[in-house]
DNA sequence: TTGAAAGCGGTACCAG
DNA sequence: CTGGTACCGCTTTCAA
């Protein structure tokens, strides 16, 4: 079914077609009546990639995150979603399980597409994608908890500054020993998360930091949990790299008969929904992935308008208190128990 | 960058430096290292739509699933993209909200892509949609734990019958008043689901029923459940359409100083990994969400050897026991409480 | 083994 | 307002 066979039908030109699809106005109501009514009962449909060969222009935005799984990304993702849509743009999301070499993939995917504007909602990083991104001149916003990348418009959490918050509210409530709970994808080299796990713990004189990583879900932050509470350490307060793991860590703490908060405390990192659905509800760190989203779809989709952002944003993420942590339990009253 | 540069550079026809991009075997080892070094130089990204179009087929497989954010359609997402990967396909994701309206955009959109085949996980319909879809040739496989439907191939779970099963169960275990917690997608003419759970109730004299909905989220649960606990009717277990739903609930009970399970029980629906981690552990109707998503992708994406499936296949979902429901409350011991 | 050229299904410019 | 037609960038015979 194509554009001629229609034509045909409707006995006009394919040009004629082609502007009744699209720039509707300058045809004659009754030619144009014509047409659509071959469309209809050919039930055809253009095939877009003859159409985006031919035009040019594909006004589609690719989407590319670490792990679609984790609401955090979703969150994120939905919004540009819903901005794209509301600009008539379409999307396309493609996930990277957190692989630099899927990133690779995906990133050439998009790049072939032509797609208008890329967001890389991504943990991983390949060193010959910046380049590559660079001279295929499509727009990229890069957005990290981690390092800021070079040339490239990017989005960061100061994630450094939101575990401070998270260390020096645990250290007022008498907290001395800690646990992390990371996954996979901040073992790297530069595991930018750990590290500034470790540097938030170095500020502060006493304080004992171990670590244990696993996979970025709801059972890898059980087993990395389960790690930590097995070495012997015996953290009060056990620090997780996001929300997810640390619902994972509350359920290997509650089948060990340890409760939250009063042996030992937990908090997470994100502030997603579920964080104030399990139980107990998570202290944690607020992202705001909705302005994320937006911010992401301000650089990637130009309105006439409004002016281009700033090339770089920081954004300083808040503690959100919630019922998972609590004073560190008196090493005495536990002997004596 | 296009095709013509690179054979420009490397010396060769267009078509050589084609032949080097596919079946890289008919090109004689030196000419395609010169090719290969020009395509690497120029950092050359081959036009996807511009390769379709010509290429005619496109090894692309559609999915649109209702609500991505839930888990559910998240695990069969990510099935059929593990086993299209596999076998050298692309996927292309849509989300529809539950809206038909924009269920029929993205299909719309995915036949224009002309891809080899689409999944639609989906509860929510449009009439228009299987005339449209079958004379569009395109291989459909639609899943569903709802209605059979016509001239296409379908997989669906009997949702029926694990709801009987968990009726069956609670009446077992004394409950007489029921809540059933569903979300708006299922509050349609044809809402195959809530009709199951009436008739699933009305088999057994002496149980009654009383429903609410909202969204398909936590708090969509929690909202429902909060509906249907103002009402007056003090139902002593919550049957929930879906895992989701029911942690919503479960916040709300607890939120209420309602314990689960020794106030109300509550149960959920499809088994989601979250339905073991929250608190305290789900009783839910295991659908095998993985199973469903390789056998879709045995539809849509033909195997040399292996034979093409039956056209319809119903699968049969198991309860599984946990924390969540236990004997309904003794109403004297409540009362004297 | 390689090149020339005819499409693939549209779009858009130029005439009429 | 409508038709003719030259591309868009790549694949794929057909010949050489």
């Amino acid at each position: 079914m194509k554009l001629e066979q229609v034509a045909r039908k409707a006995k006009v030109s394919t040009a004629t077609v082609s502007r009744v699809l699209n720039d509707a106005s300058l045809v004659k109501s009754t030619t144009r009546a014509r047409v659509m009514k071959a469309i209809e009962e050919l039930k055809y449909h253009p095939n877009l990639h003859a159409r985006h060969l031919a035009g040019g222009k594909s006004k589609t935005i690719g989407v590319i995150v670490s792990n679609l799984e984790n609401p955090f990304f979703f969150d994120i993702y939905k919004t540009i979603e819903a901005d794209a849509h509301a600009n008539g743009y379409e999307v396309v999301m493609a996930n990277t399980d957190y692989r630099s070499e899927q990133l690779v993939t995906s990133v050439r995917l998009m790049i072939g597409r032509r797609v208008t504007g890329l967001a890389a909602i991504v943990s991983e990083m390949a060193p010959e994608l910046i380049e590559e991104l660079n001279d295929s001149h499509t727009p990229v916003v890069f957005y990290d908890v981690g390092t800021p990348r070079q040339n490239i418009t990017n989005i960061r959490v100061d994630y450094r500054r939101g575990i401070e918050k998270v260390v020096d509210y645990l250290h007022s409530l008498g907290h001395r020993r800690i646990g992390f709970v990371g996954h996979h994808a901040i073992l790297g080299p530069i595991n930018e998360r750990l590290k500034a796990v470790l540097d938030a713990v170095a500020r502060v004189p006493s304080l004992e930091v171990r670590t244990a990583a696993d996979a970025d879900t709801l059972e890898g932050g059980r087993l990395a949990a389960r790690a930590l509470l097995s070495s012997g350490f015996e953290p009060t307060a056990i620090i997780c790299v996001n929300d997810i793991t640390a619902v994972g860590a509350l359920r290997e703490l509650r089948e060990r008969g340890l409760s939250v908060p009063q042996d030992v405390s937990v908090t997470g990192f994100d502030n997603v929904k579920l964080s104030e659905f399990c139980y107990p509800a998570l202290t944690t760190v607020h992202i705001p992935r909705e302005r994320v989203g937006h911010i992401i779809c301000g650089y990637l989709i130009p309105k006439p308008g409004v002016p281009e952002p700033t090339s770089e944003i920081v954004i300083d993420p808040e503690l959100v208190l919630r019922d998972s942590t609590g004073p560190a339990p008196n090493p005495l009253s536990e002997t004596s128990n």
